[in-house]
Order: C-alpha cells, then sequence, then structure tokens
DNA sequence: ATGAAAGCGCTAACAA
DNA sequence: TTGTTAGCGCTTTCAT
C-alpha cells in the first residue's frame, strides 16, 4: 500500500534512507540503483525499485540538483514590452510554448515559465545567476537585444526565438521573416492587386523585417503601384480592428492588406466586411504565422506560414548542445505561403 | 570545449560565503541581510545588498529550496487523453496557462509546467512526491477524476479547473457549464430555431455538463422542437470541420449548431459556408469559452464567455489558502452569453 | 548584532 | 559490489 508514502503535503515524505533502511542498504546503494547503475546486482536494484514504487518514493529532484549543479530545468523568458500588463495570450506565442513544453519533456526536462516584466532590472542576469536552470530559451527580442548581446558574452547556453541581427551573438532561431514578406506582397501583386497596405506595429526585429519585406517587394512591383503604406497597429485584436475601420472611414482605399500577423489579419477582414467590403473580391488579405484557427475563418486566411513546431524543436535542439558545451549557429527557417480564400491566386 | 562551456556558464557564479567575504562578514550575516532581516545594521545591510548588486549575486533557489523545504514553485499540470502526443495548443488552454503564469508570477512564485502523458503511470502522485512545487494545479479533469480523488486524501494544495462532480474530494473552479448551455441553447429558441445540433465530444465532466445542459434546454422547449442531436467530433479544427460537412452531406439538416468549444465552432461556421449554407441565416451558431478570436471572426462568434482570468485568479488564490493549510471549497463561476452576429438576437 | 555549527536530501569519490 | 564520507549553498537555531 502507498497510502502511507503519500503523505500530506506537510507531512513527511519518504526519503531515500527511508527506503535504504526498509531495503536494508546504504543510501549510496539505492541511489546507484535508482540511477540504473550496472555496479548494482541486479536483483537487489529490482527489490529496491520495487520498494521505491510501493511507497510513492521519488527522488527529490531539490536535493539532486543542489548535489549535482544541475536542475534539469530549461527556462523559458518572455520579455513584454508595452503590454507588460498582458498575459500570454498570443496564439502564435502560446502555440510556440507548447511545443517548446512538448521537446523539452521529451528530453526529460522540466519547463520553467516567467515572464520578464520588461527592464523591471536585470532579468536575464538575474534568471542566469540564480542557477535555476540549465539553459534558457528567450522568446522575442522584443526591445531586449542589447540585453541579449551582453548575456551572450558570458552565458552559452541561451537560444532566442527570434529575427538574426548583423553582429548578433546570441543564437537566434527565427523565419525568414523577409521571404516571407516578399512572397505575401508578391502573390498579391501578381493576382493584380496595386494598392496593398501593412497593418501592424514594425517596432520588434521580427516585425521590423516583416515591413521592409513588404517594401522590397513593392519597389519590384509593376508600374502603376502605389507606395508602401503602414498602417500602424498594435497586434491586438482590437487595436488592429480600430486602425483598419478608421483607415477606411477616413476615406483610404486599397486592394488589399498586408498583416504583421495573423490574429490582427483577422480583425483586419472583420473591419473591413463590417465597413462594407467583401473580402476578398474588394480588398485581399494576408496574414503572418498561420496560427492554428488561419485556416478555419470565414473567409480561410492565406497566411505565410512559420513552422513553429520545427522552430520550437530546433531551438531545444540547439540548447541542449549549447548545454553541453557547443557553440551553434543561428538559424533562419524557411517559411511557406499558404493560399487560402482571403487572397486566392 | 566542454570545459570551457561549463565554467563560463555557470563555473564562475558567485556565492553567498563570496559575497560574505567581500563584505568581511560571516555569510550567515549575509544570508540575515538578503532576506532584509531587521537584525542587521542597516549600514551593513546596505553595503551587502550593494556588492551583492555589483556582482550580480542572486540567492541560489535551489539550495534555497532544500534549506526551507519550499520551493517558491507551483506546478502546472495537463493531463491529456487521447490527442497525447499533441502539444498544448488549445487556445483556451493556453489563455488560461497565460493568466495562471500571470497570478502565479505576481506572488514571486514561478511555474512549473508539466504535460501528464495520461495514465503512463502515477503522473499526480509522483509530482507530490517529488516535492519539486509547492503547490499543484491541474487543468481540466479529463479522465483522471479517480487519480484526483486519490490524490485529495493526503495532498492539501491541489486545485483543479473543471467540471465540480457530486462526491468530489478535490478542489475545482470552473465555469457553470450547464447554465452556460442552457443560456445558448435558450438563446437559439427564442430567436426561432427549431432543430439545434450539439458539436462535440462530450467524454470529459465538463463538456459532458454542456452537452446535459442542452439536453435540458431543450426539455423545455416549444412543441415541434427537434429532440436532442449529438454530431460527435473531436476538439480539433479539422475534426470538427469534417464532422460538419458529412454531416450536411449526408443529408441532415437543422438551422442552429451549438458547439462545445469556440474552436470548433469556428471549424464548423467554415464548413457550413463552404457547403452552401450562410450563417446566421440558414444556420445560427453558438461556441463555448469566448477565446480571443471569437469576438473577430466573420461573422463574429456568439458564445458563452468564460471568465479565463478571473477563473485563473480564482485557482491561483485558492491554492495559495491551501499551501497556507486552508480547506477551501470548490467554487462554480458564472458565465455569460455573449451576442455576436453568428446568431444574432 | 554577529558568528559558529548543524543539516536539508542527495551523489560520487574513495575505501573496503 | 557495497559502505563511508564529504560536501552542494543555503537558513537558522544557539551562543556570544
Amino acid at each position: 500500500m502507498k497510502q502511507r508514502a503519500r503523505e500530506s503535503s506537510r507531512g513527511k515524505a519518504a526519503k531515500m534512507t527511508d527506503i535504504a533502511r526498509l531495503a536494508g542498504v546504504h543510501v549510496s546503494t539505492v541511489s546507484r540503483a535508482l540511477a540504473g547503475s550496472p555496479l548494482v546486482e541486479a536483483g537487489k536494484r529490482k527489490r529496491i525499485e520495487q520498494l521505491a514504487l510501493e511507497h510513492g518514493y521519488v527522488v527529490n529532484p531539490v536535493a539532486r540538483s543542489l548535489r549535482l549543479k544541475r536542475t534539469q530545468m530549461v527556462s523559458v523568458m518572455i520579455p513584454l514590452q508595452h503590454e507588460a500588463g498582458q498575459p500570454l495570450t498570443d496564439p502564435f506565442f502560446v502555440a510556440m510554448l507548447g511545443h517548446l513544453a512538448e521537446a523539452v519533456t521529451q528530453r526529460g526536462y522540466g519547463l520553467h515559465l516567467q515572464k520578464a516584466v520588461r527592464p523591471t532590472h536585470e532579468w536575464l542576469g538575474d534568471a542566469i545567476a540564480s542557477g535555476r536552470s540549465d539553459g534558457i530559451v528567450v522568446i522575442g527580442q522584443s526591445t531586449e537585444h542589447e540585453t541579449l548581446q551582453r548575456a551572450a558574452d558570458t552565458y552559452l547556453p541561451l537560444v532566442v526565438w527570434g529575427a538574426q541581427l548583423p553582429g548578433q551573438k546570441y543564437c537566434s532561431v527565427g523565419s525568414d521573416n523577409p521571404g516571407g514578406a516578399r512572397a505575401a506582397v508578391r502573390h498579391l501583386l501578381q493576382s493584380g492587386r496595386r494598392r496593398i497596405v501593412f497593418l501592424g506595429d514594425p517596432t520588434g526585429p521580427e516585425l521590423r523585417q516583416r515591413y521592409e519585406g513588404y517594401e522590397r517587394a513593392l519597389e519590384g512591383a509593376p508600374r502603376g503601384t502605389a507606395p508602401a503604406r503602414l498602417v500602424p497597429a498594435h497586434l491586438t485584436p482590437d487595436a488592429a480592428y480600430q486602425a483598419v475601420r478608421d483607415c477606411l472611414q477616413a476615406g483610404e482605399s486599397f486592394d488589399a492588406l498586408f498583416a504583421a500577423t495573423d490574429v490582427i489579419a483577422i480583425s483586419a477582414m472583420r473591419a473591413l466586411v463590417n465597413e462594407g467590403r467583401s473580402v476578398p473580391q474588394d480588398v485581399a488579405v494576408v496574414g503572418f504565422d498561420d496560427i492554428a484557427i488561419a485556416a478555419h475563418t470565414t473567409p480561410s486566411l492565406t497566411t505565410v506560414r512559420q513552422d513553429v513546431e520545427f522552430g520550437a524543436r530546433t531551438l531545444i535542439d540547439l540548447l541542449f548542445r549549447r548545454i553541453e558545451g557547443e557553440e551553434t549557429e543561428s538559424v533562419t527557417l524557411p517559411v511557406e505561403l499558404m493560399i487560402r480564400e482571403s487572397a486566392p491566386g
């Protein structure tokens, strides 16, 4: 019976010495047995494992970590900028988190989630110094490029999801943002659109790259194509909705909209429809990310697909190589234009 | 190579004794100073704090945890059922996770994320016995009601997001699922719909409650209302899309659809439109959750709103009271019908 | 107000 | 093959 072992929160949990006593061996033998050491006689090991099972004993990871100076934990940190009050609610972000959790747990590691409330202080330095985890994944550079650069000087097991910047010292994994943006805009041009606006907020590196890709594609556009036009909008559904509505109500006219993310693309579609435009007939819409619902909106959303799952796996793969001491290079991942109803071929 | 990395990544981490030496005091004084103890002379404390800051020293939480037997960590566990291979991709889930992270970090605690791959073994018992965290939040009962019941016998700091079941021994927080479902169906009936189908998979307690609420509402419906009709579908976009399409192609006819979650409601709308039905003219659609995009689909989705943020805060509030030793009661939260375009008044 | 010392639960030399 | 021993970095009595 495992009833005794599952003691209440404040009661005594079984410790390794308890198992040792029950097995009639020294605690170090139990330690070896539970670690699967071949030094321990097979029969004895089985007996010890059985005992541990019966008593609901599991090795205390805190004590283990202190001893080994290895926590078997990976920290995932999210530097939040303006919307610091906001929780991690963005679908892309959260999908990334799920895939990271997947990849990390597959390696027998735990995931420690931390929100970095902007430049409160040394959010990254403290996380590193604390030794709470064996490696750190930072999702999104936000405005923390310099902080990351500094950390990279002394701390190896760090990987960052985001854009690859000139002179970057830290290891990043991210999508080909300029390429994706160019593909999106070219697609719109090929389908005859000539007045294409960009919706979003190109403050952070990733979105800036998307905006630049948009500009680049317009440079090579046919004569008569309207110049680049940024419709600024924070990356929240409401902000995007209002930005597009205001824009239309101000009398601006365009026949295509390239949104920095799917989330705001979806809001944009709604604003367009509510203002009497049909999508894609009057205005074609292209997003970026290919979040789960993108294929399931009405109309379904043409978008630049980022392979989050592969991205997450790559991040974790690189992180573990760095934990082993390897100096890994940054990676840029290809994207794929998913042509759907909101901007058909 | 490996050596160098070790050194750079953790070798030179300052310890408390280092700070003590620099300050010319004993380590115990540093400990007290950094803990803000009034015992330490104010000037000395300032000096020690300054030293720690300069040297980027932060207290090692692992050692601290071992000593105090308190980790300042909360575990969030997600028992996954069939889709065990799937990552945590569901928007509701993930929104919940974000709000939990928010609430937990506000209390100076960390969040430990763990996927429980179904009944691999004693997922919950092991998590409890490991002592890795001071409390556990389980998101969704899935099919683990019995496991939770067992754990509740001996472990206090446990809270569960989900339905409140008869004879339940653990503390749960969850929405009024039956009430929400009834409100949704009544709304459809009031707007003249008479053939209302339920889309989803009422296997787990929460969704079963929603289905039962649907049935209940139909019992009190006007004469001539079609009986309850379940269109079974897993809770993924693709599965739901196909279920609805197949249903339509099989010649079934209905004028309203109540979906167990927003995610599948959105897919259902798309399937309906692609099969030539207009929403809401031919078929009204109501979802459940009010996820972020629900208000921004085309048409926007009428849905039963769960207040995830409040739910998360309540979970964490109760959890901390339980960590303090209090026996808290389960909570059922009110829901709100959000009437939008997919099923207008 | 500060120092000395014990020990949280575990692992890994080193011994035997 | 197993036991002995010495800490990992910290907090907290207990002395002073």
